[in-house]
DNA sequence: CGCATGATGCCTACGCATCATGCGGTGCAGTAGT
């Protein structure tokens, strides 16, 4: 296609999707991109995400460079272009086998879309590879775990900014999220060294979910809160917890109440995970009981109830959290479960692996005495991710500014779970002060707004009742269902 | 840190109090060993 030509859009659509007309919000992004300018656009999942970093590409030529945090995502999206007929597709991470991987790198540049993780991205041989494509533009998918799993959990994230600060002509960067807080947009900029970002950001605000805040005493109130609200109503929905063993333990008890339920965490062997999600997918599935492993990539339109029995560790976090129901609009609910006391657990769990200043000291001295450094962090008693973490800021600011930094990403953790503290504990309409958390304000006040505006969450959930035969049992459906659900297998 | 669970002490049977121990999220990559 002629570059100076204007990019008739409309046509372009048409021949690669087939569709007449964009979604809302899509083709600014695109127009954006094919500009040439890094842009951010932070749009609800759901709402076409996909093919903001599919379109541009047919119009600019070359390879597009999409980074995205999870392996199930990469292959999904590589199976859906596959699918849309697309054959120059490949996902380049250590899903593949050695043979498979070998002939990725030998074809690389006959690509039009390259998947791969921030992980494998930043390896010098990789790397070396990947910088002699001609490529288009670089994606960040999901672009909001830069910020949240960059600075103390996956490091290679925040090594982007090196890698793209290293490249001769840097291409224009496309940073997709569904998360608007102020902090991810600024590391998003920051770390994917954006010059003069286009900014396409939608408000965090769904109307159509109401909120709840249900004070209980602590975890046993809260197992029979839970028990007695959803045997009387129904899902589909998921339960964020904070542990595995609870996520077990809440989905025995609901199976135990004939209600069809399964745990998802990630001490799960990935067929199980890839079976219940997609059961849930299905209808097959009425709960979810989850840890934060659960729901990024997860597009199910009819999640009608989202309840968390533990204290999200942000707002950002819990607002992604919630924003998974109602996305075909129809109303739906989100319940915050608190008890006095959950800030404390959230907190060590959100703190425990960040290294002590101290340790970091020895690392540092161990180091300088000419000790491997994976030798030093085994002694040290840290875990491989607080190693690899450690081991990034030392690179970058030295022993002295590293520690300082740990105690920097630990302080940090608390105060964002403070602010769901006072979130909890505070007065007045939910809504405003969820999205007063994010700098935003409610778009409009709706009838079913929050339990603080007097709502009656009995006026929004569907009763159980319905759901059962005249003789109050659950269909054969169902009972068959759950018995499944249980075997974890197909 | 805070909670749940298990072991111990009591003193001779039972159940309660006290203490000790264990447990607690998110994923990539690459390697070892089945």
């Amino acid at each position: 296609m002629d570059m100076t030509i204007p990019v008739n859009l409309d046509s372009l659509l048409k021949q690669v999707t087939g569709f007449d007309e964009f979604r809302a919000g899509q083709e600014e992004v695109i127009r954006s991109v094919i500009r040439g300018r890094d842009t951010i656009a932070v749009l609800p999942t759901g709402a076409g995400k996909s093919l903001c970093y599919q379109l541009p590409v047919h119009a600019l030529g070359g390879t597009v460079l999409i980074v995205s945090p999870l392996l199930s995502l990469m292959e999904d999206q590589v199976a859906q272009l596959k699918m849309q007929g697309e054959k120059r597709v490949a996902a380049l991470n250590s899903f593949l086998a050695p043979k498979e991987r070998a002939e990725v790198l030998a074809n690389l540049g006959s690509y039009r879309f390259l998947f791969t993780s921030p992980e494998m991205l930043v390896q010098p041989h990789i790397s070396k590879r990947i910088k002699q494509l001609r490529i288009a533009y670089i994606v960040a998918d999901e672009a909001h775990c830069i910020s949240q799993w960059g600075f103390d959990f996956r490091p290679d994230y925040l090594r982007m900014r090196d890698w793209l600060g290293n490249m001769e002509d840097r291409p224009p960067v496309l940073a997709l999220t569904a998360t608007a807080s102020e902090k991810a947009i600024r590391d998003i900029a920051d770390y994917l060294l954006m010059e003069q970002p286009e900014l396409f950001i939608h408000t965090p605000d769904r109307p159509n979910i109401a909120m709840e805040l249900i004070r209980l005493s602590g975890r046993e109130e809260k197992t029979e809160w839970l028990l007695d609200h959803l045997s009387q109503w129904k899902g589909p929905g998921i339960i964020y917890v904070q542990s595995r063993k609870r996520a077990e333990e809440l989905a025995g008890l609901l199976r135990s109440r004939q209600i069809v339920a399964a745990a998802f965490h990630a001490g799960m062997e990935g067929e199980d995970r890839i079976l219940v999600q997609q059961q849930f997918l299905n209808g097959e599935l009425e709960w979810i009981c989850a840890t934060n492993a659960f729901g990024m990539g997860i597009n199910k339109p009819d999640i009608r109830w989202i309840v968390h029995d533990h204290l999200p560790s942000s707002a950002a976090q819990y607002i992604q959290e919630i924003g998974r129901s109602g996305r075909d609009g129809r109303q739906s609910l989100a319940t915050l479960l608190y008890s006095e006391g959950d800030a404390d657990t959230a907190a060590f769990i959100a703190t425990d692996d960040l290294p002590e200043p101290e340790t970091v000291h020895f690392i540092g001295k161990c180091v300088a005495e000419g000790m491997d450094i994976r030798e030093a962090g085994e002694r040290a008693g840290l875990s491989e991710t607080a190693l690899r973490v450690v081991s990034y800021w030392m690179d970058r600011l030295g022993t002295e500014q590293a520690a300082i930094q740990m105690d920097r990403l630990a302080d940090t953790k608390r105060e964002e779970i403070f602010s769901m503290v006072r979130f909890a504990e505070g007065a007045g309409c939910l809504r405003s002060r969820a999205l007063g958390l994010f700098g935003y304000s409610p778009t409009v006040r709706p009838a079913l707004c929050c339990s603080e505006c007097g709502l009656d969450s009995s006026r929004i959930l569907i009763g159980r009742t319905a759901a059962r035969n005249s003789s109050g049992l659950l269909g054969w459906r169902e009972r068959i269902n759950s018995l499944f659900v249980v075997s974890g297998e197909e």
